[in-house]
DNA sequence: GGTCCGCCAATCCTATAGGATATTTGATCC
DNA sequence: GGATCAAATATCCTATAGGATTGGCGGACC
């Protein structure tokens, strides 16, 4: 056949395939989304991304076209797309006939810029969601509550969902995205020195938590600001330029 | 030859077009910049959010990559890109197997949405503009500043322009990359209404450059956020849902 | 010994052909 | 007359081949 089924990604050829990108995306997502096999494109970008964040494609890499789709079993076309889609989001930059690169590390500058964009929106989103999140986000985030996460990534992960549903609670798509894009860079930034995890850091999402449990707008905002300014303190340690 | 020449996008083979998109750029970005012809994908591009922003192609309208290719003379892998990248911008949704189409006009939701994020970032930008603009987006700021425009495009240009200097001012990429990229959908929605050029508009523009020349942070920020409210209310207006 | 020029490999960019799918249209049946 | 099913069309998705360009490498020249 034409389609290689070694393991990798498969087409949509096949019944199979649909069957697990249903199961993924229903797991991932929740039982009250649609089915949508979005196509390779998307099954690329997901997989790029994972490997871009967990740093084994390391910042300011050479990423070539002709090895991704080799190294995925599909065409170029699927792996253009994926790539063009992570260069609007800014995880790869391109230079004309020379290919794709992984964005550069972050530099002081760039990390300030990001945590005055943090600390712009996210205590206001920490406002919101305490205010009017729904009962079952508000479930979901004492879920990532009191646990001690184990490993640097568990603690990654946690974090990530942390931070996406207090986004979400505010009820606004627009800063929920764009909180969400950024915290990429954030973890990628945090996963290039292998940082601790911050004892602090557990605690102050706990603050945070409580504050939201007990509708308390004002505290809640607080607490998310110092929080973000206490977390821009322990990473502006590993930057020097 | 194999490459249309009949006036619509042309490759980077002859060396007209090279020098072409060089002007180009030039005369957009200023002399400062290095030369680099980014690509038949950037081109399209463009293209396709120029259309999109001129209602040419308007909302909800399906966009068939067949019919782009051969109206603008290129290959599909071009479009596709250039789909993809809009469709990470938001201004595009594909469908699996279905294609693409322009993003549906923006619902009271989705505009309640947008205002709350404008409300949130762009007064803050304005505080920042006053505080540390360059002298040279400064004297740019006069530009768009007592002259009436004429027609509806050119209040819009003028419009984009004035929140384009305003957001750069701050010195913050990442806030006015997403105020640019909210903007294209404010320009969108209004023009769907050819709402009538806005006297007021006009005046709460001019407040905000005064205070701003004047390196008045506060009343920078109060009068952008008067602004921004104002706009809101003029543009709630439109829709009922 | 340093610098410049031409060649080579790797890569990207474009174009075309073929398979798969969703939507639409028309005819048939109830 | 309305609804259902099937064929046809338009479109997308994938794969492969060929042309064009950049960056590095070795040799020649000053």
């Amino acid at each position: 056949m034409l389609y290689p089924v070694n393991g990798k990604i498969q087409p949509f050829c096949g019944k199979v395939p649909v069957m697990s990108a249903l199961e993924a995306t229903s797991a991932k997502q929740g039982p009250s989304q649609i089915a949508r096999p979005s196509g390779l494109a998307e099954e690329v970008y997901r997989r790029i991304r994972a490997d871009i964040m967990s740093l084994k494609l390391p910042p300011d890499t050479r990423v070539s076209v002709d090895s991704l789709a080799r190294e995925l079993g599909v065409s170029q076309t699927p792996i253009r797309e994926a790539l063009s889609m992570l260069e609007a989001n800014g995880l790869v930059s391109k230079k004309h006939f020379t290919g794709y690169a992984t964005a550069p590390r972050m530099d002081r500058a760039q990390l300030d810029e990001l945590f005055e964009f943090r600390l712009l929106v996210e205590p206001h989103a920490a406002r919101k969601a305490a205010e009017a999140m729904a009962q079952s986000d508000m479930e979901s985030l004492g879920a990532v509550s009191g646990a001690h996460a184990p490993s640097h990534d568990g603690f990654a992960d946690m974090d990530t969902e942390f931070h996406k549903l207090i986004a979400q609670g505010g009820g606004n798509h627009l800063i929920a995205d764009s909180l969400a894009r950024l915290h990429i860079h954030v973890h990628i930034f945090r996963s290039c020195f292998r940082s601790e995890i911050a004892e602090e850091a557990v605690h102050e999402h706990d603050a945070v938590i409580a504050a939201i449990r007990g509708r308390d707008a004002a505290a809640a905002e607080a607490a998310m600001r110092r929080h973000i300014e206490r977390s821009y303190g322990r990473l502006r340690d590993f930057i020097r330029d």
